[in-house]
DNA sequence: ACATTAAATTGTAATGGTTACAAAAATAAA
DNA sequence: TTTATTTTTGTAACCATTACAATTTAATGT
């Protein structure tokens, strides 16, 4: 697997401790970027450790996103999904399937003068519709 | 109060019917245009009705946002909020005092071709970061 | 006015993602 | 090995939201 090297690469890299929980967590995230929510990171990691709390998904999701690695997206409200690409991008979300499509955005193009003084530091778009697949 | 005849004009406009709760919601909504949550409606609106229930609030609002009247609006996934300006802007939270600014943005001069095809029926962009008063 | 039907509101319980917290286990340092 | 620190675990609490049945209110028809 090599994703399993990479992701202790890349906890080595940002100075984190590369514990089996975390590891696997991030190969995960490497291997499937397809946003997932903490739970199925824990129902998928769940028959390889089979003493896994979800408490550590948690606490592992917030580590990596404290410490840049990942990124944290809210998109229906109802729970919170997990990106591993953290340059900014756009989310489109089915209404019928409820996949997450990302797309590419140059959000300084589209920038207005509202904002000076604000201190940015994240900057979040997502659309809401239906993909071309559901359509038909 | 002007905003009590323009609520129920709304509702009537929409064919719908105008109740007191419906009433005193979207009134609310058009005096304190300032992204209130749910609780935030129902705990102004409590002294005013007495009997008033949460569940009223919720069906309320759901019914508002399905009219197209209000919009509801995902920041911080912990809870809901409802903005009474339906026309596409941009959301600003700053993460100290959680104020949420309004912004204005031109997202169709953004846009990139990755989105042929799906139909996209709402668009959401909010930022986060430190606002003007809290930066000194 | 009265009966009948439909719509709106209420109260309570359940749901479900997330967090708090203290104990247990694992790892690093001495 | 001891000691200290970090990580993980399990459980309970939290809290916004929803489900649902009962009650109230409003509209309709006679
Ligand atoms: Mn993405
Ligand atoms: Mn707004
Ligand atoms: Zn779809
Ligand atoms: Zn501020």
């Amino acid at each position: 697997m090599v994703t399993l090297k990479a992701a202790r690469a890349l906890l080595d890299e940002k100075g984190l401790r590369s514990s089996a929980t975390r590891i696997h967590v991030l190969a995960y995230l490497l291997s499937y970027p397809s946003h997932p929510t903490a739970d199925e990171i824990y129902q998928a990691l769940l028959p390889k450790m089979l003493t896994l709390s979800k408490t550590t998904i948690y606490n592992t999701l917030d580590l990596l996103t404290e410490a840049n690695i990942t990124r944290q997206i809210t998109i229906d409200g109802k729970e919170a999904r997990f990106d591993i690409i953290i340059v900014d991008h756009g989310h489109f979300q089915c209404n019928t399937c409820k996949h997450i499509y990302d797309f590419s955005v140059d959000l300084d193009e589209c920038m207005v003068a509202d904002l000076t003084g604000f201190k940015v530091a994240q900057r979040n778009i997502y659309f809401k519709g239906i993909c071309p697949n559901c359509q038909k």
